[in-house]
RNA sequence: GCGCCCGUAGCUCAACUGGAUAGAGCAACUGACUUCUAAUCAGUAGGUUACACGUUCAAGUCGUGUCGGGCGCGCCA
């Protein structure tokens, strides 16, 4: 709530009192209808008068109409700003069946500037217009597990959009009030592993790079799955045998295969600490399935001994016919442990050991239905917390081909992404600033500019629609894209060189009359609320939207409104002060996307 | 065969969860750089929201059906 939505929830309920004594319309109750009109010349907020209709038995237009006669009634002065009363609206005004409300820019102003510049965001004091009140959740705890990454395979661009997603909601939770545990958990056992060392073991001639092992072992897992295709017959039933053969071994933690385990799993969690680290993407906790396969695995005998799970075909498994979720399986014929067993220790650990409230799994929707049955399988076995547990899936990132996979081989690495996107700005957008400054900041920002634009092209889209990934596509830096929101940032920090004054906000509010710079005022008013919806309703797309009409605006009162070229010393004070708060939204916002934009460039 | 997700401008996507004239960006065309960074801005053009019924004051949004695409449905993760 703020001022302006709390005076006009106000305003219409009492108003609505006068229409009809008998019905008693909640402040709250009116703060839900109210709306944005779609064009600004309509207003900054109207309410929808449709649902009044029914009890007052007149059409909304009517309603509209006599809603506008008495606010504009009750204070004639009320047309032109009363100082007074501090009426924040320059005008109210019936169109059709909405009422409309016009904020008054030098009150929209002073309300929100010195709000802004006073009091930081990452302190959460503020509050612009939040659609709920977060108290009630405050101190609620969330665990938010993503990112997932099997050791022994390459980490490409469809890992990106996992990352990228599970960081920036735990940020947008933290920012909303939450206690947040963000986790990773590797895929460090399984079959795909076995595969991978079968091959390095007994087929592999060359001898592992300098950098980058963990990707080459994604190199020999893809050609060990060539190789798997082509043996027939014997060759290929003795091969079978002996992945199995390592698998167990590994499941057994045997000493001699632990050796190579251990040796080749770090070669993959090194290249993951370098990839993390230049994401800007960190973990409270770390979970392996190596830690969890044991008790996974008791777990499912115990589960067997009990009843609750069933033997078939020498499998074990779970009937949900009656949660209609089909059969799940649970552990292997010959003993050894699937993903689902693992899946089944890993929560219960979760709760136990974090205490959380609420359990979030963010993984590819092709997983919806295993997440179903493991919480099914977690209710059937008597942990209510299983209520607690929430799978947000998302779509997948394609080639233009099609599917990625590993296990084909047609992926586009992440280290490869990264080269292409250094090369082509440093040799491109940096190239003039490279003969200046020095190679660190070039460096660096370079990064932050390949960051942004990779993670808002990964943000930017709803999560459960698929995003089609070609090369080129990422390398532009016009239009929508990440580019174009830290260079609008970049912009506005010049500004601040180009201009003597220091920002302050002891400046004459009256002053940002412009049309375009009312339309900032207007669209800042709505971040926190935009980062509460974008957080509950788990869609960073939501907030990454939102930051790009804001650029869109500032870009536009860029043009029209400069600081530099103002008429008088106290314009220039009183836009660069709009411009500031623009750039600590903007700097806030991007952060909540997991983007640190560069001061210059 | 069954289940889930999706279908909006030539292309990539929005549309505040049922509200006002369906909006942006690419691509195309026209303008604006001796003026705070033109990685930008202003403008033109582009639509039977896959299709058909239905629900109500109101449907891109909800329901049913059809078509088209993606993903799942016991020894991968």
């Amino acid at each position: 709530m703020n001022l302006f939505v709390d005076t006009i929830c106000q305003l219409t309920r009492d108003a609505l009192h006068r229409l009809d004594s008998e019905r008693v319309w909640a402040t709250s109750e009116i703060q839900g209808l109210i709306e944005q009109p779609p064009d600004a010349d309509m207003g900054d907020f109207a309410l929808p008068c449709f649902s009044f209709s029914k009890k007052l038995q007149r059409s909304p237009k009517q309603i509209a109409e006599e809603l506008q006669n008495l606010l504009v009634q009750e204070d004639p002065q009320e047309q032109a700003f009363d100082a007074q009363k501090r009426l924040p609206f320059s005008r109210i005004q019936a169109f059709g069946p909405y009422l409309n409300f016009f904020l008054h820019a030098e009150i929209l102003a002073r309300e929100l500037l010195p709000s802004i510049f006073n009091n930081p965001f990452s302190k959460g004091l503020i509050s612009l217009g939040r659609g709920k009140d977060r108290s009630e959740k405050n101190r609620q705890k969330v665990m938010i597990e993503f990112s997932q990454p099997n050791t022994h395979k390459g980490f490409h661009v469809g890992h990106l959009r996992n990352a990228a997603l599970g960081d920036s909601l735990c940020r947008i939770h933290r920012f909303n009030g939450y206690e947040v545990v963000g986790a990773n958990y590797f895929g460090d056992v399984g079959t795909h592993i076995a595969k991978c060392l079968w091959y390095y073991l007994n087929h592999c001639k060359d001898s592992p790079p300098e950098e980058l092992r963990g990707e080459w072992l994604g190199e020999l897992y893809t050609q060990s799955v060539h190789l798997l295709e082509t043996l027939e017959g014997e060759e290929a039933q003795k091969a079978q045998a002996e992945i199995s053969s390592l698998l167990r071994k590994m499941e057994e933690k045997d000493p001699e295969l632990s050796k190579v385990w251990d040796e080749t799993r770090q070669w993959s969690m090194d290249d993951f600490e370098e990839i993390y680290r230049w994401l800007d993407i960190r973990f409270d906790h770390y979970f392996y399935e190596s830690d969890v396969d044991e008790e996974g695995r008791q777990m499912v005998l115990q589960g067997e001994m009990d009843g609750t799970f069933i033997l078939s075909e020498g499998a074990i498994g779970i009937d949900l016919e009656e949660e209609n979720l089909g059969f799940f399986m649970l552990l292997k014929s010959d003993g050894n442990t699937l993903y689902s067993t693992k899946d089944l220790a890993l929560a219960r650990r979760k709760f136990d050991q974090f205490s959380i409230d609420r359990s979030v799994y963010v993984v590819g929707a092709e997983q919806t239905l295993h997440f179903k049955q493991v919480f099914a399988t977690l209710k059937r076995l008597g942990y209510a917390q299983a209520e607690h547990c929430y799978h947000l899936p998302y779509a997948l990132v394609m080639l233009p081909s099609g599917k990625m996979s590993s296990r084909a081989g047609n992926v586009i690495l992440f280290s490869e992404m990264r080269k292409k996107m250094r090369e082509f700005i440093l040799q491109g957008q940096l190239a003039e600033q490279s003969l200046e400054w020095g190679t660190t900041e070039v460096e660096e920002t370079a990064h932050r500019i390949a960051l942004a634009a990779i993670k808002y092209g990964m943000l930017s889209q709803d999560p459960n629609k698929p995003i089609v990934f070609s090369m080129e596509d990422w390398l532009v830096s016009e239009g929508d894209t990440g580019t174009y929101l830290v260079y609008a940032y970049v912009r506005i920090r010049s500004i601040g060189r180009q201009v003597a004054l220091e920002v302050s906000d002891q400046i004459d509010f009256a002053l940002l009359e412009h049309p375009n710079e009312k339309l900032l005022m207007r669209r800042m008013l709505d971040f926190e609320r935009i980062v509460w919806k974008s957080g509950e309703q788990f869609k960073p797309s939501l907030l990454a939207r939102y930051l790009y009409e804001l650029c869109r605006d500032f870009s536009k009162a860029y043009g029209t409104c400069s600081v530099k070229h103002a008429e008088s010393e106290s314009l220039q004070a009183a836009r660069l002060l709009l411009f500031h708060c623009v750039a600590e939204v903007l700097k806030t916002g991007l952060g909540l996307l997991g983007i640190t934009p560069p001061e210059r460039m």
